[in-house]
DNA sequence: GATATTGGATAGATTCACTATCCATAAAGC
DNA sequence: GCTTTATGGATAGTGAATCTATCCAATATC
């Protein structure tokens, strides 16, 4: 396909496809003659991919351009593999408190932290453990000046039943089978770079509910029911039934 | 204190603060002549406010505005209900998908779903139900068209057992205790406002790694260890009563 | 051969978050 | 009182990020 056509399928103006291309985020159609070029499907996936991040996530184009790179490098026999690795390209908010040495150390302290979890695979794949460092050394410089590595613990093992959730709410996963969008596109990279930061956003959202509504029967005296202690998850039988559309 | 010196206390440049006030995100000086205003400790942490809340969070000015704009408008007596509804000026990712009646349909879903949560104060405090409609909008666009609200289930009872642990390291709640930074500045409000989005950080990047983790473990078919059961979590001795101040 | 379209290059637009300069006025030091 | 310095307000400029518009010669299509 032309670049009109791949412009008016994605919705995207030409102006900007030549924009991401020049940028790196998307990848030059094959030319095959001075001013002619053609775009295959792979390019209208990844411009909706690249829409898709910065729609949703508000990722800026360098992080986006990480991400297409990771994909780009090929993990073909291992989906999983490469959708994560690529997932992880994208956070590095960077912008870490502390110095150098500082830095270094609390990485240090915090991939011996995750070693110990249950749940940690290997020792190479600690990618997290700089981004989590930085975290850790704001929570430091802005709220508490002695925040131990430990005090992670609670928050990794939510985090890992998050993850469970998540993962089972993956079309193939044992979670309620969902008709994915436009099935020829979705292939199991875009849905789990995609997934990963959608559901951060519903998540996001129902955390700050969740703090609105412990804060106010707080401060009005009412009860705080405890947080479930994992009941038999009731409804995962029938129950939930459709949505529109 | 005149400009300067909050200028150099804050670390901020003379500009900026002048900037900042422009855009209604500080407010001005006590003027008592044309050219001489003087600036209180409010400022100072106000300053500090603002710049933790870019550095940390990475939010917008205008974002930032609706913040302490909330604050400005006294919640005096209930600095708990202060500092949530600050907060719930944070998110507003805005960009939903689907058009104004779908939007409003969903919101009603979701407001009915939060209703029928056991955790749910009052109606009136639903704010949050038009972010995570828009969420779900946006999980429908991008990924499952048909995606229930009530698969919002699991995903806020797990945001429920988060607020718990957030809530439980605020000083003076059940948690370890732990040292505040700049006693004199960390005041209740700025406390809760900061570790809110601190600890989104923090929770987001064991999230990726989470995720991380399991991909491998799922892909080069190691065994997945399951969400912790909810183990006694010993440290509950006394039994978790109010938080701070 | 006439017309329209293409890819490539370059320049402009827009927004955001600052930053720098100017200036009449007030304060501080002498 | 007089000089020097600092102040607040206004205005303009900067730089990055993300597009958007225009121009152009080569090519395609009729």
């Amino acid at each position: 396909m032309r670049l009109a056509e791949l412009s008016r399928r994605a919705g995207v103006p030409r102006s900007t496809i030549k924009f991401y291309i020049r940028e790196g985020v998307l990848s030059a159609g094959a030319t095959h003659a001075r001013n002619q070029a053609s775009y295959g499907t792979q390019h209208l996936e990844r411009l909706e991919l690249i829409r898709a991040l910065r729609d949703v996530a508000g990722l800026p184009l360098e992080v986006v351009a990480r991400v297409t790179a990771e994909l780009d490098r090929g993990w073909e026999g291992d989906p999983f593999a490469e959708a994560m690795l690529a997932m992880y390209a994208l956070p590095s908010r960077a912008a870490a408190a502390g110095d150098e040495p500082e830095r270094k150390r609390v990485a240090k302290e915090v991939r011996a932290f995750l070693r110990a979890l249950p749940w940690t695979t290997d020792n190479e794949r600690l990618f997290f453990a700089d981004e989590i460092a930085a975290a850790v050394l704001q929570v430091r410089r802005y709220l508490y000046a002695d925040f131990p590595v430990a005090g992670l613990a609670k928050y990794a093992e939510i985090a890992w039943l998050l993850s469970e959730a998540e993962f089972a709410l993956a079309p193939g996963g044992p979670g309620v089978p969902m008709r994915a969008r436009g099935d020829d596109l979705a292939e199991p990279t875009r849905r789990a770079i995609l997934g990963s930061v959608l559901f951060e956003r519903i998540f996001g959202a129902l955390r700050h509910c969740a703090n609105a509504m412990r804060s106010t029967r707080i401060s009005t005296g009412a009860a705080v029911p405890p947080a479930a202690p994992r009941r038999p998850t009731r409804k995962r039988v029938a129950p939930r039934k459709k949505a529109k559309r």
